[in-house]
DNA sequence: CTGAAAGCGCTTACAG
DNA sequence: CTGAAAGCGCTTACAG
């Protein structure tokens, strides 16, 4: 491995000049900086960016948690977030904690020991009772895709969920339905709370699991016990995914005699036949502010302040909702 | 921030002595080590990791291209990688390389600089010109989900990405399609001339683009080409899914008038209706195998050697494949 | 504009 | 079993 010093005797000066020209902090002869670079350019140096770590404190990586990569809210909101960061120039250190606690407080603790400048948790389904462990943490924090409880421990940019859920009850409302059942996941009661704010008269069924599969399961067992359902609201698309299915196999057709209307807008959204109405959530966008606010924060060297910022979710027609048969 | 020196003064010790408590390499006497424990907790100690790298060498941190994240395939490839990585104690840095070659080439000369312990390089497409700046890396590197030309500079644990087209041609043969059409991505050579080796007469549409909406259109364009075909190969399971919806909206029954079959085997493959028949790609096994191998290779301290290893992929038969009408 | 010194927080032999 | 020394490869003031 070469190293500065070498391309400091390669270049004939002390490596604090080879330092000075790769940082440009100080200004350097330019004859002696060409020397310099010739020398790096045939030793090949690169630096040690652990070396430069340990001197200056930063390590230019920012963690990233995450409950899942499969799906696409999380993937996408992965990718926007490693755009920002490497536009400016940091690395993306990722974790998923996989509905596993122990895992997610394991991570979490590896992470408190500067390898990090910055932490993103996004998704509060396995870290919230381990957020205590964050309070005093050394670098800046900051939460995004938060749905229940906010915390006021640390800032937070997420996504107007509650709107999201009224969003898609003011639909179907003002399309006439009365009595739409839900389909819903477990960790998803503000948007259900939303959607009832709109549609209180709604019978609430949990999907087994967050999939098409689950959702097909779980829009059969809604139909069968009430037959009489005109419309169906499910808490996130791939659940509604599924329900498109089950009507199908119900022979009932959409949107003549059933309405499904879905929340997140999945890019499969736009091909199901009929495509799937659905409140699109600003998933990139939260992305990139939260990386945007934490990259702020280490910047200034302070912990981000401000309340959370709450996106505005849009609603998206397509063909899988119409007016309510009578 | 609290340092080893502080629990050391905390614990009437020297440094080196916590050192050894905490690794554990060399025997400390347990009256001592129960002190040096009480002074970290005293005190919330936590080691700095980045120091510690450097005095080791080793960041235990390592680093995986994808293309992309988006999209079931790297999903799960990164899920299982991260999960055999945390299995042994490691981190994940990710990078997306999105078709960008000048941001590959960026992120592989920005890891080369030690701040990694080794590189697993999934999919081919945005790297392989860069592979060369690779050759002489201070850490081993793996390559994985190479479907093209396998380069000898690395070794690469990959998926039979010819026997899998294969697969599917036989499939289809034995059902008595004769003439099929393909509808392909541009880098699914591979797939392509596997297929063809059991199918040679069969027309190949490109997909403008790898979705189901991509996949519905060039369907479409295929079967308004040649209202005789009676069967569909995509190369990847997502061109399928729009499949299935193009060749409803053109009025054909599958499998019963047409017979579609995909490749990959997405999770949303069994919730098509019909479910659809596909060939599916151990993405998993291959993931995790191909950590193993890096990590061993870090742990020996020597570039993995040996040739590619080619995992096999398996026919999966559901429900939209169908004998040939005649 | 360039060099000598100290330090970042750890680990690794090596004495005692 | 414990301590004194050197070193990992950089950066950061500080003199000259």
């Amino acid at each position: 491995m070469v190293t500065m010093q070498d391309v400091a005797e390669r270049a004939g000066v002390t490596k604090q000049t080879v330092s000075n020209v790769l940082s440009g902090r100080v200004a350097v002869r330019p004859a002696t900086a060409a020397r310099v670079r010739a020398a790096i350019d045939e030793l090949g140096y690169t630096p040690n960016l652990v070396a430069r770590s340990l001197a200056t404190g930063s390590t230019r990586t920012v963690g990233l948690f995450v409950p899942t990569v499969v799906g696409s809210f999380y993937a996408e909101l992965i990718e926007e977030a490693e755009d920002v960061l490497d536009a400016h120039g940091y690395h993306l250190l990722l974790c998923t904690t996989r509905q596993d606690g122990e895992r997610a407080r394991r991570h979490l603790a590896g992470l408190t020991s500067r390898s990090v400048d910055a932490l993103l948790i996004a998704g509060d389904e396995d870290l919230i009772e381990h957020l205590p462990l964050l309070v005093g943490a050394p670098f800046p924090v900051v939460l995004c895709a938060w749905e229940s409880a906010l915390p006021d421990t640390h800032p937070v940019v997420t996504i107007d969920y509650r709107r999201a859920g009224r969003l898609a009850g003011q639909h179907l409302r003002g399309l006439g339905h009365r009595r739409p059942a839900v389909l819903a996941s477990p960790a998803h009661g503000v948007r259900i709370d939303g959607f009832r704010a709109e549609l209180p008269d709604c019978a609430v069924h949990f999907a087994a699991e967050p999939t098409p599969a689950g959702g097909c399961a779980v829009a059969a067992a809604a139909l069968a016990a009430d037959p009489a359902t005109t419309a169906l609201f499910a808490t996130h698309d791939v659940l509604a995914l599924g329900a498109l299915e089950a009507a199908r196999a119900a022979g009932r057709r959409v949107p003549e005699d059933l309405s499904v209307i879905g929340l997140d807008d999945v890019p499969e959204a736009r091909v199901t036949r009929p495509a799937l109405t659905t409140v699109a959530l600003p998933k990139r966008l939260m992305a990139r502010q939260a990386v945007e606010l934490v990259l702020r924060a280490v910047a200034e060297g302070a912990a981000p302040g401000g309340a959370a910022r709450l996106l505005e979710p849009e609603l998206v027609v397509r063909g899988s909702t119409g007016p309510a048969a009578r």
